[in-house]
DNA sequence: ATGAATCATTCGAGCTATGAACGATTCCTG
DNA sequence: CAGGAATCGTTCATAGCTCGAATGATTCAT
């Protein structure tokens, strides 16, 4: 009888979120990991590649890190030929970063990999569940202020 | 036309649980920071108070972490007067950690914090939708094996 | 024209989690 | 009942991430 919320805590919305993030985060890492990014590339590509061209400052504003961190992840992805670093005309100070064509297709690729990845842990979901989950969800982040 | 699915990563539930499990955990770790706890000790205490005084190695295994972090949470823990630590009669080679009266409340005042977030960050919610999205949530964590 | 502000980059520091030892204790097996 | 294998807790060194300050280059404001 009293055993009904005798742990009231992991029935917390913020407790399953918190432990529920990591989990699915490292998972996700393995399985973009044969292609040679981590997550934080994948988000990266996937902010260059909902609209134009991106100072690494902007990058940073949006991904809610420290422009020093942009740097480490533009370089690698560069090095994957996935981004283009070519120095702003307009502002020579800047570098405006774009995808190529070769980043298109590995972001294409990540985008499989995280779908495969909700496929499995929505196994015992119905469709529907699903649909209203991942909205509400999007309407958490959108609330949280980010970029979702 | 096209652009419905211009970006459809943050349109996957890997993505979004992937963003959010980091924010609200540094949300809850500023909210249990005045509590002199970090989340990692709440966990501990969630999973002493869900069952019986268990040993290091069980509590390391259950919240998926090395036994060797475990010791310091236990120790942090100890020093705050939230648990016990008695070498276990029957097997000495065991610790047997158990929660005091402080710890409970200890852990009751987290799990108000927990609640407080859960209040933020559901704000535009229905009451409808925020228990839809709390037991969705559950199914996952149990279908990926966790203790929720 | 010159000082203040902005951008990208580098470097060092801090924090967390990990894995490999090690001593103590218990279990197994002959 | 002895002695080797396994288990528990602990310590230590290490690696990975992220941040913040300092630097140099460029642009803006006045």
């Amino acid at each position: 009888m009293d055993d009904v919320n005798a742990n009231a805590l992991t029935d917390t919305l913020s407790f399953r979120l918190g432990v529920l993030g990591p989990l699915v985060s490292a998972r996700f890492a393995g399985a973009v990991e044969p292609l040679g990014v981590k997550p934080k590339h994948v988000g990266l590509m996937a902010v260059l590649s909902a609209g134009a061209p991106a100072s690494q400052q902007e990058l940073a504003r949006v991904m809610s890190v420290v422009p020093s961190l942009v740097v480490g992840l533009a370089d690698q992805l560069e090095e994957l030929g996935a981004i283009e670093r070519v120095r702003d005309p307009a502002d020579r100070r800047r570098h405006r970063l774009s995808l190529t064509d070769a980043g298109r297709e590995l972001l294409a690729a990540c985008l499989a990999a995280a779908a495969a990845l909700d496929a499995e842990l929505t196994a015992s979901l119905g469709v529907r569940d699903r649909e209203v989950l991942l909205r509400l969800l999007g309407v958490l982040a959108r609330e949280a202020g980010l970029p979702a």
